[in-house]
DNA sequence: ACTGCCGGGGA
DNA sequence: TCCCCGGCAGT
């Protein structure tokens, strides 16, 4: 019988997500299923990303594979492994349908047409001691070197193996959900609200507004302490998502990032952003510093809308004597932290309206090599 | 390489 | 205070 054998594997996979790691291993019985549950969570977004671009023909194709495979029989299992694994998967289950989260979003689909969205792919960051689950860092971790082959049939095949029987239907399921497709098998088509951190690269997915808030203040603001504390304005980061209980990766892809300028309301200029944003991610899964946590460069950028500087410089003026500090004061990554520097201004400044050789027309600022005060961004 | 501008320093 | 410029960082 195979149906079982999926559904715990792939419970146990989305439970790895969803709950911190001491209580994942509530749930779990053995160290390599944990490994395995990130490995297969990581490979399977691997070919999430490339299953977007491909053809709905080829979904076709790839539903008829995998309903082959659904008969495959699972990985062979020991009675005692087969008795704890239904223990285990009743758990789980009974975890889940009192759990907000029935499934994980597995990927955004316009994610992978998408360069800077794809910079943060998610990967479930089981591993973090921090308590906190969260998709960040490369999708392509899994396998950084070795581009993932082209996607056919065939390959399609050799991608569900035996012991990954879950895989068809999973994916099955979810190439139905992203291309509007009908689904064969329907769960209970029930609406749900939820709540989408729009930090970038971030995406965590909570069902109540409170606890986006408290996300957003801890893991984004770093205000540890203060729990409780807020200022009203972190609406102003996530986003209220309606979505089938029977899949969140169909909310998000109804709230798919068009652009990613465009879906990150903090709309920091990319360029600034997207650096800083890594080491954000990783703040989350590392120890994290009162340093380190609290000053992204995109909270920097943001406070001139909202009133969210965290840096301890952000009541001074524009200008002196902010430079130097980020190099003094912090020690690892020297500049990133920080956004200390003022981001160079967009608009074109005397020196490119005049010329060098009309120096004398130059504003005052300008000649004198400061922030120019004529074309003021 | 070009550009914007911070920080420092001379007059 | 005015003015200049070295040097850093973003484009």
């Amino acid at each position: 019988m195979t149906f079982p054998a999926f559904q715990q594997e792939d419970v146990k996979t989305d439970i790895s997500q969803k709950l911190p790691d001491q209580q994942f291993l509530l749930f779990t019985t053995k160290e390599e299923d944990l490994k395995t549950a990130e490995t297969k969570k990581t490979s399977r977004i691997h070919e999430y990303e490339k299953e977007n671009t491909r053809s709905v023909c080829l979904l076709e194709q790839k539903r008829k594979v995998v309903s082959s495979n659904i008969d495959v029989p699972p990985a062979r299992k020991s009675p005692e492994e087969l008795d704890m694994d239904k223990v285990t998967a009743a758990m789980v289950l009974t975890s889940l349908s009192t759990s907000p989260l029935v499934r994980s979003p597995p990927i955004r689909p316009n994610e992978s047409l998408n360069g800077s969205w794809k910079e943060g792919g998610f990967v479930p960051s089981s591993t973090s001691s921090s308590g906190y689950w969260s998709w960040n860092a490369p999708s392509d971790q899994s396998n950084p070197s070795t581009p993932s082959p082209p996607l056919s049939a065939d390959s399609f095949k050799a991608f569900r193996t035996p012991s990954q029987p879950d895989d068809g239907i999973d994916e099955a399921e979810t190439s139905n959900l992203l291309f509007d497709e009908p689904i064969p098998r329907k769960r209970k088509n029930s609406m749900k609200v939820m709540f989408k951190c729009l930090w970038k690269n971030c995406g965590k997915v909570l069902s109540t507004a409170a606890g986006i808030q408290k996300h957003i203040r801890t893991i984004h603001l770093g205000r540890v302490g203060e729990s409780d504390y807020s200022d009203g304005e972190e609406d102003f980061y996530y986003t209220e998502i309606r979505l089938n209980t029977d899949s969140v990766a169909d909310g998000l892809s109804s709230l798919s990032p068009v652009s990613p300028s465009l879906a990150s309301p903090p709309s920091f200029s990319t360029q600034d952003a997207i650096r800083p944003e890594t080491s954000c991610a990783k703040t989350e899964t590392k120890l994290m510093t009162p340093l380190s946590r609290s000053a992204p460069t995109n909270l920097y950028l943001v406070h001139t809308d909202h009133a969210y500087q965290v840096s301890p410089t952000h009541n001074r003026p524009a200008g002196s004597g902010e430079q130097k500090q980020s190099h003094t004061v912090l020690s690892s990554p020297p500049r990133v932290a920080f956004g200390l520097r003022k981001p160079r201004g967009e608009g074109k400044k005397c020196r490119k309206v005049y010329g060098m050789e009309n120096r004398d027309m130059w504003c005052t600022a300008c000649r004198w090599k400061k922030a120019c005060q004529r074309f003021i961004d």
